[in-house]
This record gives structure tokens, sequence and C-alpha cells, in this order.
DNA sequence: TCACTAATGTACGAACTAGTACGTTAGCTA
DNA sequence: TAGCTAACGTACTAGTTCGTACATTAGTGA
């Protein structure tokens, strides 16, 4: 999340539409992942940035569409990393630990992110659905899933029959909720899901898990 | 959840302080699950209950004490459910599968329960951790996994060297996940989790995963 | 049956909160 | 350099929302 934290202005200016906008949703994604979405306070959001309410406004148009434009970001970065994913040259099954391991570490580093998905789906996804970003937008990981999945079938080395959404599926699962949901299962099982003593642990685990659902010996179907 | 939909008073009576509790305990779960905790309404949980806002105060005290009940109370749900599992006439494999099938399962039909769960987490869990009766509660399904995976690893049926905690986590990542993240991830990838028609083909991958993982030929450590 | 209290209802207030009307100025361009 | 507009600030309002003061009654035990 490109952090603007300079004194007050930017490139010598000190209005500047670009620099205002990103401020106030740098300050909006941790409010709205603080808080919820109605939990999230407008004037907090206005007091913590340099500029004021009414250039939330001015911006944005008013709460609803500063939440979807925060996710709207916030998804993108998301994509970019993904897109990042070099996997061609290894075998299909370095290839696939090596992107659940990016999934995995991609939402230990962005627990804002998570959280924003949490309160989305509390509120049905609504603002994503509207979005013209957002709508079907995928996953650029899907394709190179499909194109690692191919070959591990082709090959005989992946045995299940399983397509490239329901596998990311499986790999984002552990992921998601390691984050998502680390405070109660702390609370409920006194186990910290982060901590950093245990990150390879829980990494490996996920790993080993996706591989042998991928290459087990399934009986005849 | 218990509902009390009858006409007026239950058993002959028109004050009935059991009765009025429950009630406002299943409106409760209902808006908290329905809007968050900030985006519930007090207003609207007492009209829609036989009785008046009055006596939320009466009963619970506040909002935040409320929200406490609501989940102590769905906890208690999913705690019974799992005290009546009975997996020990089954063979470890059998037994792990069987236990997965009915955290699948339990998951699928408490849909407002992982949505307070979801809540809970926003809030970083400081209603569970504050209540007495929810603070390291635990899950009668660990004692039975963790007998399952003694027996298992025991007899050398299962590889991993994994423990209950994580088994737990493991499994319930994949239920939780289906659910509370379904709307998102229909409209990113164009594609029901929780549909009917699918029910089966995702029991069967959780189900295939967890036991592949368990019984993967690993190499020495 | 009488009195006492648990249970309930009504009406209201104080604080908060999203959003806006109105006024000002920096910086670009002609 | 004059003027125009995008960018910005202040002060306010209308509506909401949690919570409560006060009044009332059902049911129970003596």
């Amino acid at each position: 999340m490109t952090s603007v934290e300079e004194p007050a202005q930017t490139n010598g200016r000190l209005r500047d539409a670009a620099r205002t906008r990103a401020e106030i949703l740098d300050v909006a994604t941790q409010e709205f992942a603080r808080a919820g979405y109605d939990g999230a306070r407008v004037d907090e959001i206005a007091a913590r940035t340099r500029t004021t309410k009414r250039m939330i406004y001015y911006y944005f148009g008013g709460k609803e569409q500063l939440f979807t434009a925060v996710l709207e970001r916030a998804y993108g970065v998301i994509r970019e990393a993904e897109q990042q994913l070099d996997v061609e040259h290894l075998d299909p099954v370095a290839a696939i630990r090596r992107l659940a391991e990016l999934t995995f570490d991609h939402h230990e580093q962005h627990p804002d992110f998570i959280r924003l998905v949490s309160i989305e789906n509390i509120h049905g996804a609504e603002h994503i659905a509207a979005s013209a970003k957002l709508g079907r937008m995928g996953s650029p990981a899907l394709e190179v899933i499909r194109r690692i999945l191919a070959a591990g079938q082709e090959s005989g080395l992946f045995t299940a029959d399983v397509d490239a959404v329901d596998l990311h599926a499986m790999i984002s699962s552990f992921c998601f909720f390691r984050v998502a949901n680390r405070h109660t299962f702390g609370v409920l099982f006194g186990r910290d899901l982060v901590d950093p003593a245990q990150r390879g642990h829980y990494r490996a685990m996920l790993g080993d898990m996706v591989i042998a659902y991928l290459t087990a010996e399934r009986a005849a179907d």
C-alpha cells in the first residue's frame, strides 16, 4: 500500500489531487479493515488524513463508493503480485508448491486485504458485484494453475481430476483461514496460527497437503 | 437455533423470562449475522421480537453483552453437535473422513454461525476472549481427532506427523472458506461453492484431501 | 387475597455520524 | 498578469441510534 507520510506537500505542490486521493485510500483501507464497513467512521478517516472530510466526498462521492474504491485497489495489488508469478520452468509438483507458497506469503503479508474480503462477504459481496473493475475479474493465478494442472495430469503425475478453480479454492482456504480466523482460533485453541516461529511449519503443511491430494493413488472412481 | 414462533404466550404465560430471553437471542443472532456487529440495530432486533428494546437491556445489559451471549450460544450448538460424534468403531481412515464430513455438514447448515465467527474475528475476538464460558473452550472434536490420529500413526497408516489442533485447522479451513467467502468467490470466479448440486463434490474433495495428506508417502524429514 | 417483585411497556434524550451549503485559494493558461 | 477552475476548508444539519427514566402489571408466596 503506497503509504504517503511526507511532511506536507509532495513534489512541491500544496494541492495534488493524486496524492490526496491516494492518501484517503490508504487511511480508508486501514480504517475499514480495522472496524468493518459500518464500524468505520468517515470522520476518523478524514482526521487521519492531511485533508478534510469534504475531500472524501469530493473524490469518492460517499462512504459506500469509498469502500468500493478501497476494495478495487486491494484486489489490484494481489492481481499484480500474481502476475509476477513465474513457474513455467518448474516441474508440475514444484510449480504447484511454489504457487501455494506465494499465495501463503501474500495472505500473510496483507492481513488488511483478508479483513476487507471478510467484511465484503458479510455484506454479500455487493460492492464488488457492482464494481465494473471487479466483476468476474478472476485471477491471473488461475491461468497458471490451469497450465500446471494440465501438464501434471497429462504426465500422469497428478491423479486427482480437479479443475483450476477448485484447486485455487483449496489453497486459498488454508491461507485465508489462517489469517482471518487467527483471533478466535487463538482464543479457543490456544494456538496462534500466525506465530512467526510456526510460519515454516504451516507453509510446508499447505504444500504437502496440496501435493498429497494431487498425487494420491485413487481407487477407481 | 430453538426458534420460538408461537402466537403469543407459550405454556399459558404472558410473562416468561426464559421465552423472552430466548426469542431475543434468536432474533439477535439473525440480525448480527446479517449486518455485522456495528451494522446490527438494537431497535431492529427489538422490533422483530414480541417484546421491546427495554427487555434487551433488562436481560443482557447492552448491545455488546448481547452479542457475546449470541456467540456463546452459537458455539454451544456446535459443541453439542460435536459431542454426538461417534467414530470409535471405524478404522482411522474412515473415522477421519467421517469427522471431516460432519464438520463440512455443520458449517453448511449453520451459515449464521460462520458469519458470526467472521464478525468476531474482525473485532479481534474480544468478546469470546472476555467470555468466561468461551475462553479456551476448545472443541470436543479435538479429543476425537487426537485419538484417531494416535491410532492411525501407531498402525503406520498415517505418515504425516501432524497434531490434532493443526488437523482441525486444516479441515475447518476448507469448510469455513467455502461458506464464508462464497459471495466474493462467486462474483470473482463465477462459481458458487455452496451450489447444492456440487455439495457431494466438495464433500468428497475435502475427505480426499485430508486422507491424502495423512497417508502420503513422505520423503525422509 | 394482598402485597411484593420480576417482568414489561412508553416515551424520551444525548451523542454521534453521514452528508452538504457555502466560501476560499492555488496554480495553470491565455 | 488576469482570470478561471480544480482543489480545498469550515461550519452546519438532519437523521439515526444506543441507552434510560419512569410508569405499569402479571404472577407468586405468605
